[in-house]
DNA sequence: AATCGATTGTAGCAAGTGCTACACTTGTAG
DNA sequence: CTACAAGTGTAGCACTTGCTACAATCGATT
């Protein structure tokens, strides 16, 4: 048992169960360890958890790459509304689960999250570009443009009003 | 000491330190009372924090009409930057600081959380369409536009991203 | 065989959690 | 004056929190 092997686990259950109030006991549980050994292995809770956020960009990441088409999107409406799609499909409400958390601990200046989220911004960011149009004028400040959409739809859908993230799509020009 | 004198309390509380992680003792010390005080007119925390959390969406709805000016916005761009500019005053910052909170609990099915938000976003929904132009083509399209566009942009400032945030509420048609 | 570091189990601590029991004081209605 | 309900203080319960002390096990090196 080491940090490798016992992050998946962790993560699995953070995803499950939220970031917030995520303690010792219930992830050691999770992790088939004993809270004793999670401090053993990361040093404290705070590391642990900045250890987790790290993996938890990575897991992001991949789950960018396999769940997106390969190919670039007609228009800026288009790719909103794809990755609005697919981040809508439920394999990915746990990973939206832990994502509001660390905007909330963003929002109480605690620097891990806000280097965690701010990476998983730049991340994304970085794919939108790659799937504007080739035609696209401005792609860096399109895919701006399009995360902003993104993100607003994305909390919007969070807080039950999906119906104004979808007509904030629909009204993406370009 | 009855619900009415306590609740601003509380909501200051909250603002300051934040709604995740608010327990009764604390809550009641900033409230000059006990726990067993706070039991006692609520019934149990969870109906002190709904409760809580309708005087919040008060203290939202009056602020906005505070803050906020009389007139009409000349364009939708206008409108979300006015929107977004005063609610990036420091002002406003506790606000979002238990916004961010409430969005949280909302990914968790927390009812009470999806019910607050969902009021706060119809208020501002409702704010938006009084505010666009009076020659906009389509006020209600227009208003979730905006609003979408937002709160797409309130969250990358939250994550450290206002640059994207900018950009996004620049390329706004209209 | 001895030793050493890495790893792990058991037990527990001090602090904090939501909530309750019980006793006490009020203000008010009969 | 009395009775009764509303309100309040003190103590405490059973539980969870992050974390530590102490000792034991294990594989590898000397």
């Amino acid at each position: 048992m080491s940090r490798e092997t016992l992050l998946p686990l962790l993560a699995a259950h953070v995803m499950q169960h939220g970031l917030a109030d995520a303690s010792l006991r219930p992830l050691a549980k999770a992790a088939c360890t004993s809270d004793r050994m999670l401090i053993y292995h990361f040093g404290n809770k705070d590391a642990l958890i900045a250890a987790l956020l790290d993996y938890l960009g990575i897991m992001f990441a991949t789950a960018l790459d396999t769940a997106f088409p390969k190919e670039r999107t007609p228009s800026r409406r288009a790719c909103a509304q794809t990755v609005y799609e697919i981040t809508g499909r439920p394999e990915f409400a746990p990973f939206f689960r832990v994502w509001w958390d660390i905007v909330a601990g963003c929002s109480n200046d605690n620097t891990a999250y806000l280097e965690a989220a701010g990476g998983m911004m730049d991340l994304l960011l970085g794919w939108v570009v790659e799937h504007l149009p080739e035609s696209d004028p401005d792609p860096e400040a399109g895919a701006r443009a399009v995360m902003t959409v993104i993100e607003g739809a994305q909390m919007l859908r969070a807080v039950g009003r999906g119906d104004v993230a979808q007509a904030g799509l629909a009204a993406l020009e370009g």
